[in-house]
DNA sequence: TTGATTGTTACCGG
DNA sequence: TCCGGTAACAATCA
């Protein structure tokens, strides 16, 4: 795993750079830069997140949305411009700096309209001041599904990803397959309160930090977790669970956090 | 070359 | 409608 790894918000956040660059085209023949073209040397006029989805708005009123997925990156240089590296499908060029976008699964451009559906769609982030952590706690509290897939659940609030939802539910002492509707207002509260938490820190260190006392420079990767990828829990020493919710890894210590069954 | 992965979406069936 | 499962897709590195 390389140390350099990318939080998708931490990277959004960190690159506020991008703001009164301008927008060029690398890859006008990939199926992500098409249509994007009219946008080419247009003024990048401000930027922002909703969730994990990144908003760069342009002066003539259309905006490209960005989502890295998986294996996405932003990448900054000081000028001069160099050869891109790897899959990079646009540049924004600023009067000191280039953005390289690499890999992003989302790249394209929406128009007005384009752009209220998608932040329709998008759950309240936990990282925005207009967010509204009622409607999340609604759907929760309503649902008969775990709260480890409700959490990471982009509709039902945004800005958890797989490693954020083990680490808060083992911080907050919940089993991941607990209800939603068991879940009552206050331990919500726990939950979004901490995930502001980390995922503020997240973005300060560019770095997925979850564990206390971690995040000096020196520390690798895998010493920023407290039982993500573990053996052992740090708190008891018991042994750590693994499992899977919605296809994806999850690990809980069944001492820490009781199971509800 | 293969497998694993910090994510999302579409589609299907219950 | 809600929910889980599956497949597809993306790029990179060990």
């Amino acid at each position: 795993m390389p140390e350099g790894h990318t939080i998708h918000r931490a990277a959004i956040d960190h690159h506020k750079v991008l703001a009164g660059s301008k927008l060029t085209i690398l890859s006008p023949q990939g199926r992500f830069a098409e249509g994007a073209q009219h946008l080419t040397g247009k003024l990048c006029i401000a930027v922002e997140a909703f969730g994990k989805h990144l908003i760069c708005r342009f002066e003539a009123g259309d905006s490209l949305h960005i989502h890295l997925g998986l294996f996405g990156k932003i990448r900054k240089h000081k000028l001069p411009l160099k050869e891109p590296r790897g899959a990079v499908r646009v540049r924004l060029i600023s009067d000191s700096h280039a953005i390289d976008i690499n890999g992003p699964s989302i790249c394209e451009v929406l128009n007005l309209e384009e752009l209220m559906k998608l932040t329709a769609r998008v759950g309240p982030d936990v990282l925005r001041s207009d967010a509204d952590p009622d409607l999340a706690f609604k759907r929760i509290s309503k649902s008969k599904s775990s709260i480890g897939s409700l959490i990471m659940n982009q509709s039902v609030m945004a800005g958890i990803g797989n490693i954020y939802r083990t680490e808060i539910l083992w911080r907050q002492a919940l089993h991941p397959e607990t209800l939603g509707k068991n879940i009552d207002r206050q331990t919500f509260d726990r939950i979004w309160n901490d995930a502001k938490a980390l995922l503020t820190l997240g973005v300060k260190h560019n770095a997925i930090i979850t564990k206390k006392g971690a995040g000096r420079s020196k520390s690798k990767y895998r010493e920023n977790f407290n039982i993500f990828a573990k053996e052992s829990c740090p708190n008891c020493k018991g042994e750590i669970r693994r499992l899977e919710i919605n296809g994806r890894r999850a690990f809980v210590c069944e001492n820490c956090q009781p199971s509800p069954f």
